[in-house]
DNA sequence: GGGTAATCGAGACGGTACGTCGTGTCTTTCC
DNA sequence: GGAAAGACACGACGTACCGTCTCGATTACCC
């Protein structure tokens, strides 16, 4: 059973319309801000964020500079932008806890392992570390995903699988952090029978 | 007890001579790799990641850039130098497994937080996300420190506290991680009794 | 006794009513018009030339870009209309050419110095040098100028102070010059003495 | 008899070389610097004034933005210096002064006729309206002119032509005036007549 | 007297240029 | 040959205007 799942539509053609867009009055133009998006997940797969630039998005969403700052007031802003559009992951709820974290867990390393998505989320959590904004925004993303995360043991705990005093939110971020310097150390690749392992700690630690 | 202490020595004086270091005739200048790694660490933790470019070291050691260049062939080599002139934090070992992990842990966030070390290994993750070198660097490290850490719950396992199918370097891994994440999303003031929650999470975990 | 008095009528009333101006219909709105030359006007006394763009005489008058460019093709254009709003100085006719000539040239310069206008002329003269519309409105109105202060000589040379062979423009001609580049080298503050000089120079030049 | 003729030696080659030049140490790179007064030409020549940025001339120059503001603080001494290089104004010495007068004049007009510098120049005053760096440079060098300019005067008094009481710098300053408007109005194809005629009327003005 | 048409303020759009900063490479001069 | 110094080509930064556009509201005019 799976919830949550968000999809999106991928237009494709007005990357390479040949015609520059034009403004459609005295608000945002939808496709200018669609062709941004996609512009700067492209420039993100093919140059790594190493060459990821406002400029470059810029340029090849034959769009103006302003334009792009109009809408997000940093890189950071577009990147976790464009993060949130490629992200859709599943948080299982098979009604037992440690198969819904390992399926979390392996889940989460196989999205950000076979889509842009993980390269992306680095390029976040590198920004943060020098931007001021792209941190207070990576932080606000992580604790509603905690949040999200959490109601997995939520679930546990009413199912009276969990012990009282286990922190919901503390387990996400325990199960989050393992994902996170996977990802941050280039070990996406980890074998499953170590995920399982590492979520039988946890669910062994806090069960009643 | 303490085990792995390592100290480094502080030459204060070179940051501030007033006057310029001339060459030492064919060979490195020690005084002058010694400036530049302060000046690094100095520019870390006044300015953060963010101001921390080859120019400003460059002008705080009063040296030129190819003498930079000529030593470290890019930023990340030099972050990681700068990294391992620091004091690392000890593993503690009381012979109690809760005890000890929650005693590195809380150790290992007061060093980042009250000594340049954490903005510098902020800085190394952050630039590990788009130059292969400090990836490389900072796996090699990463899995060093984990396989020291490991000898945490090593040693409990000799004690017979630990189970016998649990691997001591995912015990280190988790355990880094969830360090690791609190740096980098900025939350290295955690509570305490958070950390010895998630500790004893882990530890009732993998105990026999 | 003066000629040639032009006033303007300054309806002050228009620059800050605070509500927006609205369409009064398919005509055009003379309060926008006269609110866009006002502002254009101030802008250029305030912040000189340089600070001239439509966009900020547009959030002065608080108009629409459009509204601007519908009435004004060129910034050009607007420098002009501006200009023209401006009080002209008087032509001096005292029976006496040296007496007429050094008025009129001491009278510009001080129109110059302390009204707007100079800071206007200046901008159409520099707008001339790169468009075209401007310069041929800036030759057409120095002719008409040169005509108008022609007349001073002209009216010399019936009296019979003025040789046959010379012609009244020309001596508009370097007596406008004259105050023109004091005006561009920012020299108005000339010592009346040397303007005086000048005029008398030309006046012996061209006696019977 | 002709004095002053400054000529310059046109290296061509250097704006094509195809390679982009290199630092030649820690001091200025005069090919750099020719490269970059020889593109601003070409500029101002091919787009005029209103094609002229200081972007354009780097393209055009194959160097960097930051190699032209280290030299040239602003566009305005840019243009000087282009100016500078292109003008070798003959001050002739005749030994009547009316000839002399003439033929200068004649000579600067059609040398700002027949080569870039009249456009140059024109541009200069141009920025001069709106740039105040621009506007103190063209009144050091207008005045330096006035100076060499007054020679010719100069060397008419001392012959006893003109009266005591004249100024030198003051007739240079009408006649310079004269060509300035002439330019800066489009009218530079002047019949020579006109120009003696006006300086008939100075040379008369000023006579013993 | 109801539709049409032109006007208004507003502001987004794709662009270009601004002036500054950092990159990594180079060369000279001094030791 | 190492080191300080700093110029160089390059390119990104974030901002200001450019001139064009589309909007929704607001009348005046004409059928």
């Amino acid at each position: 059973m799976v919830v949550g799942k968000v999809s999106r539509s991928v237009s494709a053609l007005t990357a390479s319309e040949g015609k520059a867009r034009r403004s459609i009055g005295a608000r945002r133009n939808p496709a200018s801000a669609e062709a941004i998006l996609e512009a700067a997940e492209a420039v993100l797969q093919e140059d790594g964020y190493s060459g990821f630039s406002i400029e470059a998005v810029a340029r090849r969403a034959r769009a103006g500079k302003p334009t792009i700052y109009r809408w997000w007031p940093s890189k950071a802003a577009l990147l976790i932008d464009v993060y949130q559009r490629q992200k859709h992951i599943d948080y299982p709820d098979t009604g037992d806890l440690e198969r819904d974290l390992a399926g979390f867990l392996t889940g989460l390393l196989a999205h950000w392992r076979d889509t842009p998505s993980g390269a992306i989320f680095r390029s976040i959590v590198a920004e943060a570390q020098s931007d001021e904004a792209a941190a207070e925004a990576l932080a606000a993303y992580a604790a509603s995903r905690r949040v999200e995360q959490g109601k997995i043991t939520e679930r546990a705990k009413t199912r009276g699988e969990v012990a009282d005093d286990v922190d919901p939110l503390q387990v996400a971020d325990m199960v989050s952090s393992y994902a996170w310097v996977r990802l941050l150390t280039g070990r996406l690749d980890e074998d499953e029978a170590k995920i399982r392992a590492a979520v039988r700690i946890i669910v062994h630690g806090i069960k009643t």
